[in-house]
DNA sequence: GCTTATACATAATATTCTTATGTATATTTA
DNA sequence: TAAATATACATAAGAATATTATGTATAAGC
């Protein structure tokens, strides 16, 4: 796990580009799938999750739609078209973002896997 | 400028980065080096950066040497060496963070320079 | 003389996360 | 089969870290 304070800021970001990928989404996947693509190295938590996913929904950024399975509730999250601008539009930040960040602490920052 | 949620978190890591580079650097001469080397993008501001100099101080990992130019003060800034160790730590979470981060958003992602 | 740059600092506010708590069903394992 | 773990949602109190605004002061450029 990294200190918390690196993931800051970016689980929106995440949460919209999984969504792009995936179509639609419920928020436990959410978590498991980020789990699974870093290899346990970040885990998102319940309580910055859902409360996420909900002013994304308030922002007009996605639609949900309930799901019982057997007695279970799942709430499936799907972006909106706003929702598909704004997720290109933070991705294509992200990236330049990454850019700046491999500037600033060097070029070999985040090429273990290279 | 990026929308600041991303910069959240990664300033305490920067701030690091240049002094273990630089050897001693004061407030303003961080601003501005983080702005050129990022021709523009990060804009480290006063009410962010003071406050996070002043924590580092007060946790000691850095200690400050204050130097007259002509009337006017400058705060010089310099690791200690329990700074240097968490300027090595901060800095190597920090790679394998984007190196995450390049797997989460596409191994194309932070690659514009290449 | 006026504007911009240099150089520090702090306070009120906003945002976003952690930690704790709550509810409930389903599955695995001892 | 009882207990533990996993699935699945949600919210609230508090902490951390930034923004924005404000304050003080000297130096340089136009």
């Amino acid at each position: 796990m990294y200190s918390s304070e690196l993931i800051r800021g970016t689980l929106k970001t995440i949460v919209l580009k999984l969504l792009k990928e995936e179509g639609k989404m419920y928020g436990y996947e959410i978590t498991q799938k980020v789990k699974d693509l870093t290899a346990g190295k970040i885990q998102i938590t319940e309580g910055a999750l859902y409360p996420t996913l909900h002013s994304l929904e308030a922002e007009g950024f996605v639609t949900t739609e309930t799901v019982h399975i057997g007695r279970r509730v799942r709430k499936y999250y799907k972006l909106t078209t706003d929702g598909r601008a704004t997720a290109r539009k933070k991705l294509s930040e992200m990236a330049d973002f990454l850019g700046t960040m491999r500037i600033l602490f060097g070029s070999d920052a985040g090429m273990k896997h290279a």
